[in-house]
RNA sequence: CGGGGCGUGGCGCAGCCUGGUUAGCGCGCGUGUUUUGGGUACACGAGGCCGCCGGUUCGAAUCCGGCCGCCCCGACCA
């Protein structure tokens, strides 16, 4: 994208109404703009972010073993009165009529209409065990919205929805989403810490929260300094497999070995017998939640498959959440200085940008069209009106992994200069060896 | 939902208490000149239902009432 030609509105100064960085950072740094309390609109650089951690979330679920599907918005009534949750799930439920004084609902999760939806189609053992997932907007009215994306009542949220035979099974889907998880988060740059949490209104027995750590999180927790150490998964395949039932065994049992909780489920004597000097505490936001709840909807709503023996088995079922929308803000937190954020290169809307510092001088022109050109969609070209403080307070704002400087002394050589936004190293460079470096 | 605060050009604010000329400042924006290697300087200029409705008054951004919106602190959540 050239710049003179995008909506990428910078802003100077900081909004009275941002507190935290992301929030500041993702005003600044034009990737949203708020339109009612809580609910924002995704502007063309918050986009592509949007769009990449979603990408990176569906290539996970899919390696899982998820199927992708799309459900609506707006729900009936009816079925979250057979579940017993239309009055249960309160004033956060957005509740609706239409012109024929239908009761509907905008989406706060969608346990209810997996559940019809499996239960008019699936009929026998031999279909199971089935993970769906969607990504779509969820609505809550939350009492109250703030710190930006991270606390929206509308938001992009990934939930899927497993469906197995009987408990063994669904504890080997949990474990393969909790896998998924870890390196989804990993591949965004983050290290995330699973915690035994509370299942709250979802309901069941088995659950955890995934936590990223940050100053301004939400929740305090606690937890071993062994998920620091843990960097195998970053090794790549080489460690677990979603086939094997062993693989994942092996790898649930890694990750809840150790002391990790947040302060609801803080247990004060098992914290004691960690040693002291590998109690970590901080603060951390939640970025994910898995919940295993057994047959609580396929019983209310009457699901049930033909088993092996002919009789009707009533299945076991899990469903996984990861907050898309509140991950820009939580990479945000996580990676940002005082110039602006930090991209990891996997979420970055642009992996390079390219300042030319001299418009129209013909050396610089016929350089940064070429790495234009060259890098197509994966760079933004800054092609304003010269004003090299501007563009570099830009960039740095706006964060891309790579800035490619383009100025009239370099360029008569043949040279750019190539900066790392995240390690402020620049160096002078050929624009081939430029563009081999940001890959 | 309880407690607090704020609504004045795109952004940040002053003015309001103590009503009275064309409603001001900084940033941003436009034009020109000058600059240009880390938010360049100067000049000129555009841009405002002073959140909305009603009341008081000769006269309301300013006083009074109601409403709406937004933010912050607490109890809930991807």
């Amino acid at each position: 994208m050239r710049l003179s030609h995008s909506l990428i509105p910078t802003l100077k100064e900081t909004p009275a109404e941002a507190q935290i960085a992301s929030h500041r950072l993702m005003l600044r740094a034009g990737l949203v703009r708020q339109t009612s309390a809580g609910i924002y609109a995704w502007l063309p650089l918050g986009c592509r972010v949007l769009r990449n951690i979603e990408r990176i979330v569906r290539e996970e679920q899919d390696a899982a073993g998820a199927q992708e599907c799309l459900m609506p918005t707006i729900q009936p009534a009816e079925l979250w009165r057979e579940s017993g949750r239309y009055d249960d799930y309160g004033k956060e439920m957005l509740r609706l009529r239409d012109r024929h004084d239908r009761e509907l609902l905008y989406g706060p999760t969608n346990e209810e209409m997996i559940t019809d939806l499996l239960r008019q189609s699936v009929r026998s053992y031999r279909e199971l065990p089935q993970i769906l997932y969607h990504i779509q907007w969820k609505f809550r009215d939350e009492v109250r919205p703030r710190f930006g994306v991270m606390r929206g009542r509308e938001f992009l949220m990934k939930d899927a929805y497993s469906v197995d035979l009987d408990y063994a099974g669904a504890v080997v889907t949990y474990r393969k989403m909790m896998l998924a998880y870890m390196r989804t988060f990993q591949r965004m740059g983050l290290r995330a810490i699973p915690m035994e949490a509370e299942s709250g209104p979802i309901g069941g027995d088995l659950s955890h929260e995934f936590i990223i750590l940050a100053p301004t999180g939400e929740s305090q927790v606690y937890y071993d300094a062994a998920f620091e150490e843990m960097d195998y998964l970053s090794r790549g395949a080489g460690g677990f497999r979603h086939e094997s039932a062993d693989d994942l065994h092996r790898f649930f049992t890694e990750m809840t070995s150790h002391y990790a909780a947040t302060d609801e489920k803080h247990d004060t004597a098992a914290w004691e017998k960690v040693a002291p000097e590998r109690r970590r505490e901080g603060r951390g936001i939640e970025v994910g939640h898995i919940f295993y709840f057994g047959a609580k909807y396929s019983k209310a709503m009457g699901f049930s498959v033909a088993g092996a023996d002919g009789k009707p088995v009533t299945p076991e079922m899990g469903s996984y959440g990861i907050g898309v929308s509140r991950l820009v803000g939580a990479v945000i937190e996580a990676s940002h200085d005082e110039a602006g954020i930090i991209w990891p290169d996997a979420v970055a809307p642009f992996k390079a940008v390219i300042l030319n510092l001299k418009r129209g001088d013909a050396a610089c022109e016929r350089l940064c069209e070429d790495l234009y050109a060259r890098l197509g969609q994966a760079a933004l070209y800054d092609d304003r009106e010269d004003r090299a403080g501007v563009k570099f307070a830009d960039a740095d704002l706006m964060g891309h992994p790579w800035q490619i400087v383009v100025g009239p002394r370099g360029a008569a050589a043949g040279m750019v200069e190539l900066k790392r936004r995240a390690s402020g190293e620049r160096q002078e460079v050929s624009p081939e060896s430029a563009l081999a470096r940001i890959g």
